[in-house]
DNA sequence: TTCCATGTTCCGCA
DNA sequence: TTGCGGAACATGGA
């Protein structure tokens, strides 16, 4: 589920297994995820080099080359994911790229339904500008009043609004749906009519359900029982109230939240 | 078998 | 003209 927290841990593994060590060889086993650059280019571009560094803005990954002249950037749809190892036993199904290390290691980008994109870039502010990013949810740039003065020029739903990657990045359907949730605000309320108090309690729980995720590796099993994520499959059930959740179709997409905790 | 799904992008409408 | 919502996209799993 690449959300900003899950892209999160896979930039802290990446950073774990994959920089500093020559790169001997890129294979493209799936090119239709290839986006503006061709298989020529980056089998051309990364062997014979290093990974230097990673960064994360929203829910992309972006990975420096050790000349810091071509990042590579992942985005991993709705399936991606990251895999780094020795034997063939442990090479995930659906590969769509994968690099081999001198060490006889690899890392594999997997991407079973296709969703996910793989791009070469001069530079991160230059994938955020081509994209239309907003800023990264976690970012310090995005303070309070900046978060406030956003709400007000924004009709249409609050949750439409956090799931928004322009407005601002790393949002998706189940952490929009979690920070409303903690926050008891309904998804449908209106972003400029929200009252002071409820914009501060949106953006308090954004950290701290990000933050959270983060540190439980974004792994549901994992995650304190009060978080909706626990609850989403399964009972279905409100940890605070015990009433049944509701579910309706917003921004295009399945919102759940609880009707007697949430309030327009 | 049919429907639904965490992603983005594109199109139509107000 | 702009912003918002819905459909389309590809594929696997319930």
């Amino acid at each position: 589920m690449p959300e900003l927290p899950d892209v999160e841990v896979m930039r802290r593994y990446f950073d774990a297994t994959g920089l500093h060590q020559q790169i001997e060889t890129l294979d493209v086993h799936d090119k239709a995820l290839l986006k503006d650059v061709s298989t020529q280019h980056l089998e051309k571009t990364i062997p014979q080099h290093t990974f230097c560094e990673t960064r994360r803005h929203g829910k992309y990954l972006m990975i420096a080359m050790d000349n810091h002249q071509n990042w590579l950037s992942l985005h991993f749809g709705m399936t991606g994911d990251l895999q780094y190892f020795k034997h063939a036993a442990r090479q995930p199904t659906h590969v769509s790229l994968q690099i081999t290390y001198e060490n006889g290691y690899h890392m594999a980008y997997s991407c079973p339904r296709r969703l996910g994109r793989i791009e070469l870039v001069p530079s991160p502010d230059k994938l955020i500008h081509q994209h239309e990013l907003g800023p990264d949810a976690l970012s310090e740039s995005l303070d309070l009043a900046h978060f406030q003065k956003l709400l007000g020029h924004r009709s249409g739903t609050i949750k439409g609004f956090l799931m928004d990657q322009s407005t601002l990045a790393g949002l998706g359907n189940l952490y929009s749906d979690e920070i409303l949730y903690q926050a008891r605000i309904h998804p449908r309320s209106s972003p400029r009519s929200l009252t002071t108090r409820q914009a501060k309690r949106i953006y308090h729980m954004m950290h701290k359900v990000l933050n959270q995720a983060i540190d439980h590796k974004a792994d549901v099993d994992n995650l304190p029982n009060r978080f909706l994520l626990k609850h989403r499959q399964g009972d279905r059930l409100c940890w605070r109230c015990g009433s049944s959740f509701e579910q309706a179709r917003i921004g295009g997409r399945t919102a759940i939240f609880c009707p007697l905790c949430q309030k327009p």
